[in-house]
RNA sequence: GGCUACGUAGCUCAGUUGGUAAGAGCACAGCACUCAUAAUGCUGGGGUCGUUGGUUCAAGUCCAACCGUAGCUACCA
């Protein structure tokens, strides 16, 4: 028997577990299941990757505390996977004590052996915020084509990429103030000493050869430090010996592997020491995704490497998740979360439909709706749930639910048992969309069976009651083959069949043995079809009309364009102070004859009784926007660059409520 | 620009070391059946295997170039 540690990457405490988390998690789950019923001793670990800036910007927006905030989540993220059948031996967070201490101890470790050092490095710095800004916190001019408002890494118009200090005009998003250049000390560690093991143990099997020659192209080029530090403030484990100075998350982050296993250890007979340290006649296994391929097949297995533990037994890399071919979008509501898409449709055929798509190959899988809704009705009520369906109720009138006490056709029974070793290689490999394939030809096989053996012929003729439930008893005996090779991708159906079959909880070796002379329990709706009325509620739900995507601008707009706008002259009736926010106020207007409810950001520059009476200029077909203290109708022209420099844009004297501006 | 992958029927994909493999499922058409959640069975149409060259007695299968897709990475700093 062998004994597995499993992971899957840990979601990020910012935002919700959609369809690219899931596909992930769901991989894992399934392999991880698979072992369970092998009957390999197998645990599967995760947790949520608490640490790091955007986590404490978020919940300062959301105004509770860090800790409260990456609970909250935490706890989201659990009820989620567990939506979806994902079963962890523990959830956990990387913000926890045991953590901690792992990552001290490993950092000591590190730095004892000499792959630490310090170098000063120079990055932007928000001095109003007080805080060092990562590429993707600036934004300014693009230095090749001039296109406003780019993020610091690349230029989203024309593609240049660049280092934030090269943005013309560089914004911090925080505070919207000019960011300085500032020197701090980092710390890093030293992945070049590693080259030589790593070269060995990338190329040793423990990942696919299309990943290696990936990452040749990385040591090939020279490998080069890894900074592990962020400047203060940060959240997360404070560096000792060194003045405000934080572990950056991606040090943490896979050590909470390891945390979410020591946690969990304590409660269970299970030894720590056998999955982590050296010689130790156990697998660790890491499900990933390929855009963090060189964090966990270099800077990881050199971490551990360094500081005496095991390196990974395998590592396995699957590619990105497209909806209908495209990116997931939050405008076009491909954008799909966990829990929405348990509102409209069952969690199984989602596992079902992934399980068909995934192969052990980094290719890019699509969420297609037509080939999704095709699969799961063909495939798993077809042909699938068809085939008890298609002889229950024989057995149940003329049988009391009873199987035959021998199989008519034993060579067909096991020839659905032979199938299992490829079975279980192809359930190793993570092949499950050859596993699926297998699997529906044989329910092809057991269809064929039964209508070359017409029970309902048998039923309407007399004396033909031996065969009639011999072919019913062959055929469920067929079916229950096939539930457990699925058990894995899906366990809720299997369990209903259970149910059925009325014998426990099925086993690997259960394709071995038939089920005969036996009262099957009542046969229900084992599942239903997917209709594209769900698939279309769903879309819908997950459209978010607040935050459309941000559409690259061009330049120059036609006057098409310009017509779009709606600019009308507005009064303003009452004013008043936005309770909770620093820079808002809420305006009353009457446009024409029309009362509105805007939002402006011009507290800093206008006291609320100055402005009722006068008159200003308002966006009136701008989309109504949620926000935290109300829907805003409209937005309120102003000129200027923030602050106390907010100048409201008036008509000359005349001009009255509701007029066009042009 | 460099690199790693991928590109086979309308869709999703199989095609093992080059040699009766141009294949499966879905979709489509016809027929049959009516036990079953308009499910099932049988039959059939459909592809110059991204393009162009090359190696070979023989190439989706090897090589080169090009095109397209996804991702990684980039001169100067």
């Amino acid at each position: 028997m062998r004994r597995i540690l499993v992971t899957a990457a840990l979601p990020y405490s910012n935002g919700s577990i959609h369809l690219g988390h899931l596909l992930e998690q769901i991989q894992t789950d399934i392999w991880v299941r698979y072992q369970k019923l092998y009957g390999n001793e197998c645990y599967y670990v995760c947790a949520d990757d608490a640490h790091g800036t955007a986590t404490m910007l978020s919940a300062e927006e959301a105004g509770v505390s860090t800790e409260d905030w990456i609970d909250r989540l935490r706890e989201e993220h659990i009820k989620d996977l567990k939506l979806f059948g994902v079963e962890h031996e523990n959830y956990y967070s990387t913000h926890s004590s045991e953590n901690e201490s792992l990552t001290l101890g490993i950092y000591k470790k590190l730095f004892d052996s000499g792959a630490i050092f310090t170098d000063d490095v120079s990055q932007l710095y928000d001095s109003s915020k007080e805080l060092f800004l990562a590429d993707r916190y600036v934004r300014g001019k693009c230095p090749r084509c001039g296109a406003e408002d780019q993020p610091g890494d690349n230029c989203d118009v024309c593609g240049a990429t660049y280092a934030a200090t090269d943005l013309i005009d560089p914004r911090s998003v925080h505070s919207d103030t000019q960011p300085v250049l500032k020197s701090s000390t980092h710390y890093f560690f030293d992945l070049a000493q590693f080259a030589d093991f790593l070269r060995e143990w990338t190329t040793s099997g423990t990942v696919r050869d299309d990943v290696s020659n990936k990452l040749d192209e990385w040591l090939d080029a020279g490998l080069k430090p890894w900074d592990i530090s962020r400047d203060a403030p940060y959240f997360g484990f404070r560096i000792p010996d060194a003045s405000n100075k934080y572990f950056y998350v991606w040090l943490d982050a896979p050590i909470g592997y390891m945390a979410s296993f020591m946690n969990w250890c304590e409660e269970s007979c299970v030894e720590f020491d056998d999955f982590w340290q050296l010689h130790r006649a156990t697998e660790l296994h890491h499900f990933i995704g390929k855009d963090i391929i060189n964090f966990h097949a270099l800077f990881w297995p050199a971490v551990l490497k360094c500081s005496g533990h095991r390196t990974p037994t395998r590592i396995h890399v699957h590619g990105f998740i497209t909806v209908d071919g495209e990116k997931m979008s939050k405008s076009k509501g491909t954008f799909i979360n966990a829990a929405t898409y348990g509102e409209f449709l069952d969690p199984e055929t989602l596992r079902y439909y992934y399980a068909a798509r995934l192969t052990p190959t980094i290719n890019d899988i699509d969420f297609s709706f037509a080939d999704f809704v095709a699969r799961v009705n063909s495939d798993l009520v077809g042909k699938l749930v068809n085939i008890p369906s298609r002889c229950a109720n024989f057995l149940a009138r003329g049988f009391d639910s009873r199987l035959a006490t021998e199989l008519s056709e034993p060579a067909l029974f096991d020839e659905f048992a032979q199938l299992k070793t490829t079975i279980e290689r192809l359930y190793e490999l993570g092949d499950t969309a050859q596993v699926v394939r297998e699997v529906m030809l044989l329910a092809d096989k057991a269809n064929q069976y039964i209508a070359a053996n017409a029970p309902w012929e048998l039923a309407k003729q007399g004396g033909k009651e031996r065969e009639l439930q011999n072919t019913c008893t062959l055929a469920i005996n067929l079916f229950r083959s096939l539930c457990v090779y699925l058990k894995p991708i899906v366990p809720q159906l299997v369990q209903r069949s259970e149910e059925f079959l009325n014998s426990g909880q099925l086993g690997w070796n259960d394709v071995d043995k038939p089920l005969l002379d036996h009262k099957l329990g009542e046969f229900k709706r084992l599942m239903n079809r997917v209709e594209q009325k769900q698939i279309d509620k769903l879309i819908e739900a997950s459209k978010d009309t607040s935050t459309p995507e941000p559409d690259p601008m061009p330049d120059i707009i036609s006057i098409e364009d310009f017509q779009k706008i709606d600019l009308r002259v507005a009064k303003v009736l009452d004013a008043k102070l936005v309770e909770g926010a620093d820079s808002l106020l809420e305006l009353k207007l009457l446009v024409g004859t029309e009362e509105r409810s805007v939002f402006a950001g011009i507290r800093s520059a206008y006291k609320p009784e100055d402005l009722v009476g006068r008159d200003v200029v308002v966006v009136a077909n701008l989309k109504p926007r949620k926000m935290r203290f109300g829907t805003s109708e409209g937005m309120v022209l102003a000129a200027g660059p923030g602050g106390s420099d907010i100048f409201l844009v008036s008509p000359d004297k005349g001009a009255e409520t509701g007029m066009e501006v042009r």
